[in-house]
DNA sequence: TGAATTGTTGATCGCTTGGTCAACATGGAT
DNA sequence: ATCCATGTTGACCAAGCGATCAACAATTCA
């Protein structure tokens, strides 16, 4: 029993991810948020709580939809884990100039809000654990498979985070 | 014939650099600057004209302090490109959260503002024509050296980007 | 239909921001 | 010693920020 919402949360979620991701969190202000997802600051504030909060559920969407395809291709069986890396950065978009929200923040506010960064860290860590699984046919080394996995997840960021200022 | 300078600019400057680096452009507040700086506000807006271009003064002696001895590194010679490529990466901190601040702009506010974005692009060249340079003995094809000079660039940007959300 | 509950609105809050300015301080030149 | 040019100071400004709140609207249940 109660007056029932009139947008949709997800809708709205996804139009503050956009916005994150092509202002970074500082300059993404609230009006902006509140005019893209077309809801007025209170809704806002009722649904998401404050800008932090909010940033970190549209951090958490931007992984469902951007980040897990990815892992799930380099985790996939089937294929051979060399295969499972070139289909990784065949899918790295060549033309987004606004990168990767995950890199983006990392190099971002990241740095200061401890939240955001183990949020950040974390995922970092899920794509370094896929690289690894996708390793395992070639580097009996445990050791030597760790790094390998980490450079390849720091050359996808330095993909991502190049794109930002080249393109 | 006037009153002079109280403070050394170059001095300013550094303690400037460090302010952007640690805390980003846009977290970066006129007065965080100027107590780091240790001057008054209406000496820094004489000496710099303005918070941007105080920015773009202190990645430009950013880049003079810690890109262009790595630059050098590269494109020394008397050493094998493999060893000189080896020795810059040697070079790259493994303790420095605050990761690079020619990095952290390129995913920062930097990709908006188009004079941020250029200094920033020129000096990614730069890196990447040293790089170029190191590989000039193992590759023949100009694109393959090319190609492969590009990904040892985005590896450095993704390891400076990477350790502001891991350490 | 009326009460209770919850979403919505927009004015408003205190605060910080980047930037400016007139008054003042400090030197060299005459 | 005086003048003048320039550096220094700190109060001040308008604008924008994130956040709050009381009034209002919409819906369900009794």
């Amino acid at each position: 029993m109660a007056r029932p919402y009139s947008f949709d949360p997800d809708v709205a979620l996804d139009a503050a991810m956009h916005v994150f991701w092509r202002a970074g969190y500082d300059l993404a202000s609230l009006s902006d948020l509140q005019s893209a997802m077309g809801i007025q600051r209170g809704s806002l504030y009722q649904e998401f709580g404050s800008k932090k909060k909010l940033f970190l559920k549209a951090l958490a969407l931007y992984v469902t939809k951007f980040v897990d395809p990815g892992i799930d291709v380099l985790t996939r069986s089937g294929d051979t884990g060399q295969d499972r890396i070139k289909r990784f950065f065949d899918m790295v978009p060549s033309d987004e100039t606004r990168g990767c929200l995950l890199c983006n923040s990392a190099a971002g506010a990241a740095g200061t809000d401890d939240d955001v960064r183990h949020a950040i860290a974390e995922q970092l860590e899920r794509l370094r654990k896929a690289f690894d699984s996708a390793l395992v046919e070639d580097y009996l080394d445990q050791t030597e498979r760790r790094e390998k996995a980490e450079g390849l997840t720091q050359l996808y960021i330095g993909k991502r985070v190049e794109a930002r200022a080249l393109l």
